[in-house]
DNA sequence: GTTAATCCGTTGTTTTTACAACAGAAGGAG
DNA sequence: CTCCTTCTGTTGTAAAAACAACGGATTAAC
């Protein structure tokens, strides 16, 4: 494999931090690394497949897709350089739930599991270093996760929001305070309808619960109901 | 650390699969073990703390507390031996944001989250294997979370059901099959009133969409809306 | 056997949400 | 500027959920 462009986003993701770039290229080599590329429209993989192999995107764009019980698809995520996918599922062991999919096309990075965590012979530093960061992820996504199931799990919308915000500001460390949300992307987060997450926040307004503008906020009663 | 008793519960932990009994004292000293003892009544540690290390429960039973934004403690989770907790955030090294108690008393083994991804300068293949394991862990806890938020994130409790019955029905792999909830946990799962729960079981025992009797379940359309 | 506790379902009421449709504001492209 | 798109809030209606209260059934405790 050789080193190009594509490959320098490579620096800018938190799995390869604390390793040397000239080491990479071995390390490259330990993980059973290959690189794919994709055109316009691929499936690069399908729900209900074994994946054992995790991706990292160097170029384009990927979307996870997941179809529910109706059949309909939708895209629960949209993946960018340089962030990973199918990691979990690769580690877990498990069949993948999601499909994965390319509309504009994408240049992909897979690494071997089984040689990710069969650490070779000669147990390389950056190999150790590596491992140490994908565990970190995988630990860092887990806790993102608890976070929007503990906005997610609230009864009724105002506490969904209640929950959310808190986090947010919190997370900010300031009132007021921005999320990186528009309101359609917050109903889908707090899987609520956009409209009525429309409707509460302004009731919570009025109530003198919280101030916005767009997607600014500010806590106005910290003990909030 | 002496082995005894209490130590045998490590051998029904995945975490500990794969490794031999007798290399598990010296990968308790890699990994800066230490046993401590909680009497009746105790916090482990409380929400807002940096926890730099993984529990694992020996004997006794802890509750996992998670305080809701008008200060009432509710109990997430009971950990018997012989479960971790905490690991996620230790690895995360992110703030806890849940208090750790026991009611009863309890013995937990605790492990040096730094001492466990050092992996030690001989590289024991020991170690080499409990990462793997606890990787391995980590990745499977993420999944049965995307699973959780799958159910909790439909919009009506009648999809909510129908996500998570799916969900059972094709991890067991049979039909009729088991859920191992009663309402109540059931309810808990789903982040739904116990009662609407039974009202739209009922109402879709009544269209034809499932059969049940206590918590076997049957789902007898397989295309379910 | 009696009592108590737990589990589950039912009912009725009130609150909340989803959904659809529309309208104004803001911003970008030509 | 004008057109077009995107984002946001509003309204009304129908559906759904929360909540509280109760009753029967099953099981455990004594």
């Amino acid at each position: 494999m050789k080193n190009d462009m594509s490959m320098e986003v490579l620096q800018t993701s938190p799995l390869w931090s604390d390793i040397l770039p000239e080491d990479r290229k071995q390390l490259l080599g330990c993980l059973g690394a290959s690189r794919a590329e994709y055109g316009k429209k691929s499936t690069i993989w399908s729900s209900g497949d074994m994946v054992p192999r995790m991706g990292m995107v160097l170029s384009g764009e990927i979307k996870i897709l997941m179809e529910d019980l109706e059949g309909r698809q939708n895209v629960l995520a949209n993946i960018t350089p340089p962030d990973l996918f199918g990691e979990v599922f690769a580690l877990a062991g498990a069949q993948s739930p999601v499909t994965v999919y390319t509309e504009t096309g994408a240049e992909v990075l897979f690494l071997d599991v089984q040689k990710v965590t069969n650490i070779c012979r000669d147990s390389c530093s950056f190999h150790r270093q590596f491992v140490w960061n994908l565990l970190a992820l995988v630990a860092r996504k887990n806790v993102t996760l608890n976070q929007k199931i503990q906005c997610v799990g609230q009864r009724t919308t105002k506490e969904k929001i209640s929950a959310f915000l808190s986090m947010y500001q919190s997370r900010e460390g300031k009132n007021p305070f921005t999320v990186p949300f528009n309101r359609a992307e917050m109903a889908d987060y707090l899987c609520v309808d956009r409209s009525a997450l429309s409707q509460v926040l302004a009731q919570m307004q009025e109530e003198g619960l919280i101030e916005y503008h767009k997607n600014e906020f500010r806590l106005t009663h910290l003990a909030m109901t």
